[in-house]
DNA sequence: CTGAAAGCGCTAACAA
DNA sequence: TTGTTAGCGCTTTCAG
C-alpha cells in the first residue's frame, strides 16, 4: 500500500520520477510554463515575460509563445505566480448573507469590477457575527488575498471589531489592502452609504405628509448602519419641531421575519400609530405582511416605507417608498479604493441617495 | 527610476538583503513557517507536520509548536502550501449574476455549506454568455481550485459548451472535481432541478382553473432550464388534450425586463389570454407591472404565475403563484457533490418543487 | 519520532 | 532583447 497511494482531490506531482521516459505516463498533467517554453522554443524567463505581459521581449517571439500557450492549453498557476512575486488576483468580500438582497446587489458590484481589473472574489458569510467575521477575514487573510472588503454593517461598539482590527492592520501591514463599506471602527479606506441623510429623507417625507405618530422598525441596535440610520430619522424629527422621543422604536432582526415581528409589537403596543418607517426594505416587507394579515390598509390605514430599494421594492403593490442606495456602485467603488495604493491617510467616499417615493405611503387620513 | 520602484499591492520580499543585520528593518513580515520553526526550535518539517495536523510527531511537540504559532500570529500562505502539494481549500463558483435572486440563493447554499468543510469560495460572473464562462472556468483553473461549480444555465446547443467541456475535463484530469446545477453537456456531477416536473405542475394547475389561452414568457431558447421548463408546461397541455402548439410562447432576457417585454408582446397580439405563466419569478414579476400599469387585474382578468420562488414572491401582491425549486439547498448538494471522491459514472442528484399556489391565479373568469 | 534537502511553477534580478 | 539562476513558503520523501 505504499508507493501505490491514490491521493484525491490533488494534482499529480512528480511527473519526472525516475529516468525520463518515453512520455507513455497516462496520467497528464497541467501544462507548465516549461512546457510552453520548451515547446516554442525558448527560454523560461522569455516565456514568462511573453504572456504576463511586461516588456523586454520582441513582438515576434511574444506572439509566438502566446500562441503556443493557447494550442497546448496553458494556464498560468496562480499560486505560484504568487509566491514567485508577481501580482496576485484575487480579493476577498465578506458579505453578512449573500442571500440578501442588499449584499447581493453590492457583491454584484464588486464582482463586475473585479472582472474588469481580471480579478476574481472570494466571497464569505459573516452572519453579523463579529466572532465569524474575524474568522473570515483570517482566512482571507490566509489566502493572500490582494485585498479584503468588508461589506458588512460596523458596530457601534469599538471593542466588537477589536480584534478584527488588529487582524487587519497586520493585514495591510504585509502590502495587503483593505476596504470597508459602511462606519466601521477599522481605519482603512471607506465607501460611506448616506446613511443618515438618507434617514432624514425618508423621515421628512413621512412628515411632511402630515404623520406625527411614526414607528420605527429597527435592527440590531449594536450595527452602525442602525445606529446611523435612526439618527437621520430623529435629525428630521428635530427639525421639524418634535422630540426625537416621539418615536416608537422597535429592534428586531434586520430582516423580513424581524421586520414581521417588530410590526406586531409596535401595532399591538401603539394602535395609533400612522405609519411605519422600516430601517430596511426587508424589514418594510414583513411589515407589510403582517398589514395585511391583520387587513390595515396601505397607505390608507397606515404608510409604510423602506429602506436601500432592493430590485424588488418597485413591484410589491403598493410599490414600497424607500431611500435608494447605490448598492452596486458602492460595492465596486470599494473594489476601485482596495486597487488604489494606500493613501498616507485613510480616503473615504460617501455615496448620494434618492428618495422614491411610491405608493406605500400617503397623507396621513384626517381624524375622522 | 530604476533600482527604486516601489511595488504597489505586492508583499515585502527579500527581508534577508545583504549581511544579516539587527532587525532594524521598520517593516515587518508576515510570519513565516520558518519562523515559527526556528522560535520552537525544531526543524521546518515538524514545524510543518504539527500544524498540518499530519501523523508522525509527538504529541507534546506537536503543542508546543501550535502554541508558538499561536503566540506569534503565525497564517499558513495557501499559496506556498499549494504549490507544495497541499490541497487549496478553495471551491470555484460560476453563476449568471449574483445579483439575481435565484443564484444570490444558490449560492448562500454554497458558501453556508462551504463554511461547514472549512473552505472559501470564489465566484464569477458568467453573464449567460458561453464565451465569459470559458474564461471563469479558466481563470478558476489558473487558481487550481479544488473544485468548480457551475450553476448557470446549460445550453441546448452542445457546441456552445464544447471549450468549457474540454476545459474542465482538463481540470478534473488534473485532480480538480467539478459539479453543475442544471443539465449542461458537461459529463461532471449533477443537481438537476426538477424543471420539467415543476413547469407540468404550475402547467397543471393553471389549466384546472380552467384556463386554455396561456401566453408563456420564456428566457432565451438556447438555455436547457428554458427548455425543460417549457417541456414540462407542453406535458401538461398534452396530457390535458391539448396541442402543445395552443401555447402562445414569447421568448425574452430571462430577466424581470425580458417579462415585461415579453408581457407587452403577448398581450398586444393575443388579447384573448387568459394566463400569463412565467418561466421564472422575474419575468413574472415584469409581467405584472406590465399588468398593473395597462388597468389589468390580476387574477381577476388574467393569472400570472412564476416559477423558482424566490424569496419575495410571497410579498408581491396578489402573492405570486410560482412552483419552489430548493436553490439553497441545490448549492449545498453540489458542494457536496463536489467534495465526494469521484465517482465511476457521474453522479446525479433530483431535486423536487412544490407548488405555491397563491393569489396571483385564480379561475378564469366566465366568458360575459 | 525528527531533521535535511529536494522540489512545487513561476517571476525577477543579474548576466550575456 | 534573451537566457541563467536564485528563491517565494511550504510539504514531503528519504535518511538518521
Amino acid at each position: 500500500m505504499s508507493g501505490d497511494k491514490v491521493q484525491i482531490g490533488r494534482r499529480d506531482r512528480n511527473r519526472k520520477g525516475g529516468p525520463v521516459g518515453e512520455g507513455s505516463t497516462n496520467r497528464r498533467s497541467v501544462p507548465r510554463l516549461a512546457d510552453v517554453a520548451e515547446q516554442a522554443g525558448v527560454s523560461l524567463a522569455s516565456a514568462s515575460r511573453s504572456l504576463s505581459g511586461s516588456d523586454g521581449v520582441s513582438e515576434s517571439m511574444a506572439a509566438h509563445v502566446r500562441e503556443v500557450a493557447a494550442r497546448i492549453g496553458y494556464i498560468a498557476n496562480v499560486h505560484a505566480r504568487t509566491l514567485a512575486g508577481g501580482a496576485t488576483s484575487t480579493v476577498g468580500l465578506i458579505v453578512h448573507e449573500i442571500g440578501d438582497p442588499y449584499f447581493s446587489e453590492i457583491a454584484s458590484g464588486v464582482i463586475a469590477e473585479a472582472d474588469r481589473h481580471r480579478l476574481t472574489v472570494q466571497i464569505c458569510h459573516s452572519g453579523r457575527d463579529p466572532g465569524t467575521e474575524l474568522r473570515q477575514i483570517r482566512s482571507l487573510v490566509a489566502h493572500r488575498t490582494d485585498a479584503i472588503i468588508v461589506a458588512g454593517s460596523g458596530y457601534v461598539e469599538r471593542a466588537q471589531q477589536a480584534e478584527a482590527a488588529a487582524a487587519l492592520r497586520s493585514f495591510e501591514s504585509s502590502g495587503g489592502r483593505v476596504a470597508v463599506i459602511g462606519r466601521h471602527h477599522l481605519a482603512a479606506d471607506a465607501v460611506l452609504p448616506a446613511n443618515r441623510e438618507a434617514g432624514r429623507a425618508v423621515a421628512a417625507h413621512l412628515l411632511a405628509q402630515g404623520h406625527r405618530r411614526i414607528g420605527v422598525l429597527a435592527g440590531a441596535a449594536a450595527l452602525t448602519t442602525v445606529a446611523d440610520r435612526l439618527a437621520g430619522v430623529e435629525d428630521a424629527l428635530v427639525e421639524a419641531g418634535m422630540a426625537p422621543g416621539a418615536l416608537a422604536v422597535h429592534h428586531a432582526a434586520f430582516t423580513r421575519d424581524g421586520g414581521a415581528a417588530a410590526a406586531h409589537e409596535l401595532l399591538d403596543a401603539r394602535p395609533d400609530l400612522t405609519a411605519l418607517l422600516a430601517l430596511n426594505d426587508a424589514m418594510a416587507v414583513g411589515a407589510l405582511s403582517v398589514l395585511r394579515s391583520r387587513g390595515i390598509g396601505v397607505p390608507t390605514e397606515v404608510s409604510v416605507a423602506g429602506f436601500d430599494d432592493v430590485s424588488f421594492a418597485a413591484d410589491l403593490a403598493p410599490g414600497l417608498t424607500t431611500v435608494r442606495l447605490p448598492m452596486a456602485q458602492m460595492g465596486a467603488w470599494a473594489l476601485d479604493l482596495a486597487m488604489k495604493p494606500p493613501a498616507a491617510r485613510r480616503r473615504t467616499r460617501r455615496t448620494g441617495f434618492e428618495l422614491m417615493a411610491r405608493g406605500s405611503t400617503g397623507p396621513v387620513r384626517a381624524p375622522s
